[in-house]
DNA sequence: TAATTAATTGAATCCGCATTCAATATAACA
DNA sequence: TGTTATATTGAATGCGGATTCAATTAATTA
C-alpha cells in the first residue's frame, strides 16, 4: 500500500504551515479566503483523509462509542446495536460492538478492551448484577450508561424496562385465560433484569393462589440447544405446562420450536408469551405474544444519556435511571387453556 | 474522570525508562527478571493499561478491522458478523461495524470513516457490482475482502456463493413440486449477488418452458412493507403465484407473514423458499426451505483472507477469490402445487 | 586475562494532528 | 497619524507509546 499522504503533504503542496491546514480541516475563523482555498485544493488534489487516530491523540477524545451485548446473533440485541448505530452516525460517533455470549469474563474482557482503545463512553447491555467493574466505572466517572440491565446498588446509569411489572402482565394474561401450569423460562438470575422477572412471575402467581413449581423452572445459561431440550422434555412429561412464559422472544422461539416437533399446537396446545418484542414476533407467520421492550426508546435514551456524559453533564450523585412501562403485546401465540 | 495513567508513570514509579516500561510491555526478550517484575508492580499498583490509540499510532497499525454490513436487523448479517466477530476476537482484533441500509453512499461514507480510523482490513457485506470505489482500493492495495458480494471485472477478493446455481437449484426445486406459476422476490440487480440470481432463476424457468412474468417479479429495494405489499397484492389477484422463490431469508419470512394475513397455508396454498439459511429458518415452528450459505465457512474464510492481506501476503495481479458450492435444504415451506 | 558477544537499559525521535505562543499584518479608533 | 484591537499565520510542543542508537555491563571464548 502507498504511504498515506499527512497534513504536511498538503501543508508543502499548498504553499502554508501543517498548522494551517489544521485549521482549515477544524473550519477554523480568521483564514484567508484564498489560503483556505489553496489548501482544499491541496487536500482535494492529494486524496488526503485526516488521521483519526492521531486526532484522537491530540484530542484526547475519539468520537467513538463502545456498545458490549451478550450475543448480536439475538435479534433483540441486534436491533437495539441497529438503533444505537444508526443515532450514534448521525452524531458522528462511531461504535465498536463486542459480543459477550453472556459471559462475565469477556465483559472485563470488553470493557478492558474499549476502555484501551480510549472509547469516549461504553453502553452496556448485559451485566450481571454483582459486578464490581460496572461499579469502579461509575465512581471513576467513566461514561457508562446500561442499557435493559442494572448492577446491584444505586452506582450506575441504566435505561430499563419495569422489568417486574412486565413479567407480572404476561403471567396475569396467561392466568386470565385460564392457564394454571406455567413454565418459566428465563436465564441465570445474576441478571438483574432477570431476577426481577422471578419476581413478577412469583407474585402473579402469588397473587392467584397457584403454587411456585421447581420443575417448571428453567434458569440455566442462555443456550437455544439447552432451553430446547428443557421444553421438550417438559412437554412430554404427564403434567405437562399448557403454557410458557419466556423472558425473550429469541427463547420463546425455541419453545415453538420444540413445540411444533411435538406436533403440539400454538396456542391450542400449549400458550407461549415472550419477551422483548423483536421485529419477527409481529410477523403474522408467527404472531408471538409478547411483552414490548421499547427498543427504539431504549437505545435513543441510552446513547443521548450517554453523550450527556461525555459532555460532561453528570454527576456522581445523581445517577441518570430510568425506568420504562412494559406493554402486553397479544398476538396469536397465547390462547385459553384448555 | 481521573486523568489516566502513562507509561511515563509506570516508569517512575518502576525507576526505570519508559522504554523499558514498553519492552516488558511487548514482552521482549533481554529484560532483567528484577526489572520486569518491578515494572509489572507498579502496573498493577497504578491499574495501567497501554493507550492503544498512541500505540496504534507509534506503529501504524491499529489492529482494528472494518466490517461494512447492508443491515444488522437482517439476521444473515447480524449472525455473518458474529462469526466475524468471535473469530477476530480471538485473534486479538477489533471490529467496527458499519451499517450501510443499503445505500451506496453511507457505503462510501462508511469506508472513508474506517480509513480515517485507520483500520488495518475492511469486510465488505453490501457492494453495488458497480462500485468504482472497491476497485480503486483494491488498486491501492488497501485489504479489502468482499463477503458476499462482488464488484464487474476482477479487481476484488471475495468470498460467494455460486449465486447462479443456487437461485437454480432453488427454482428447479419449486418445479419439481409442480409449480409454473414462480413469483421472484429479489432486490436492486445492481447487486451482482443478486443479478447473478436473477440468471439462475431465468436460467431454471427456460429449462423447463416456463414463461418469464414480469408481473411476478420483485426487483426493487430493500423493504420489509414494500415486499410485504407485494406480496400481498400478488396474493390478491386472480392469477397468484403458487409459489415464492426469495432471495434472502428474511424477505421469506415477509412472504409467509403476507401469506399468514391472507388466511394462505404454508406449504398447501403456497409455497416459499428463501436464500441464506438464517438460523431462524430451521426453527421447525417456521421450518423455511431455502439455499444455504454457509456463514460460519465464508465469515471465516473472510476473516481469514483478510489478515492474509494485511499481512501483505497477497498480490493485485492474484485476487482471492472463492466460490462455495449452494445446498439446498427442504423443510416445510415448500410443496406439492394444487 | 584480553577480546568478543550477548544482555540490559535509557535518551532521543517519530507517528500525524491539535493547540498554544508569538509575530506580523490589517483594520478600526482617538 | 499614532494606537489599539483584530485578523492571519507559523514555529514549537504535546498526546502516549514504539523503536532506533548508543552506552553500559555481564557472560563467553580464545
Amino acid at each position: 500500500m502507498k504511504s498515506r499522504v499527512s497534513a504536511y503533504d498538503v501543508a508543502r503542496k499548498a504553499g502554508v504551515s501543517q498548522s494551517t491546514v489544521s485549521r482549515v480541516l477544524n473550519n477554523f475563523p480568521h483564514i484567508k479566503e484564498g489560503t483556505k482555498k489553496k489548501v482544499l485544493a491541496a487536500i482535494e488534489e492529494l486524496g488526503f483523509t485526516r488521521d483519526e487516530i492521531a486526532r484522537s491523540l491530540a484530542e484526547k477524545k475519539t468520537r467513538t462509542i463502545g456498545l458490549i451485548i451478550g450475543d448480536i446473533t439475538n435479534p433483540f440485541f441486534a436491533e437495539s446495536a441497529g438503533v444505537i448505530m444508526g443515532k450514534a452516525a448521525e452524531l458522528e460517533y462511531d461504535v465498536i460492538i463486542c459480543n459477550t455470549n453472556h459471559q462475565d469474563d469477556n465483559l472485563e474482557k470488553s470493557i478492558k478492551m474499549l476502555i484501551g482503545k480510549r472509547v469516549d463512553g461504553i453502553i452496556i447491555a448485559a451485566v450481571n448484577r454483582y459486578s464490581k467493574k460496572i461499579k469502579e466505572l461509575y465512581e471513576a466517572q467513566f461514561p457508562v450508561v446500561l442499557y435493559n440491565s442494572s448492577i446491584e446498588g444505586n452506582h450506575a446509569n441504566f435505561i430499563v424496562l419495569d422489568n417486574e411489572k412486565g413479567a407480572y402482565i404476561a403471567v396475569k394474561h396467561l392466568v386470565e385465560l385460564g392457564h394454571r401450569n406455567i413454565a418459566y423460562i428465563s436465564g441465570p438470575s445474576k441478571f438483574l433484569t432477570l431476577h426481577q422477572r422471578d419476581i413478577g412471575y412469583k407474585k402473579a402467581l402469588g397473587e392467584y393462589g397457584i403454587p411456585y413449581n421447581q420443575r417448571l423452572i428453567y434458569d440455566r445459561e442462555f443456550s437455544y440447544r439447552e432451553i430446547y431440550q428443557f421444553a421438550y422434555k417438559l412437554l412430554c412429561s404427564k403434567d405437562k405446562p399448557t403454557s410458557f412464559f419466556v423472558t425473550s422472544d429469541q427463547m420463546a422461539l425455541a419453545i415453538l420450536d420444540a413445540a411444533a416437533n411435538h406436533n403440539l399446537e400454538v396456542p391450542k396446545d400449549v400458550s407461549v408469551i415472550g419477551f422483548d418484542d423483536i421485529n419477527i414476533s409481529s410477523n403474522q407467520y408467527i404472531g408471538l405474544t409478547t411483552i414490548s421492550q421499547k427498543k427504539e426508546t431504549m437505545a435513543s435514551l441510552a446513547l443521548e444519556k450517554l453523550l450527556l456524559l461525555i459532555e460532561g453533564k453528570g454527576s456522581i450523585s445523581m445517577p441518570i435511571q430510568v425506568v420504562l412501562e412494559p406493554k402486553l403485546i397479544i398476538r396469536k401465540t397465547t390462547g385459553r387453556a384448555n
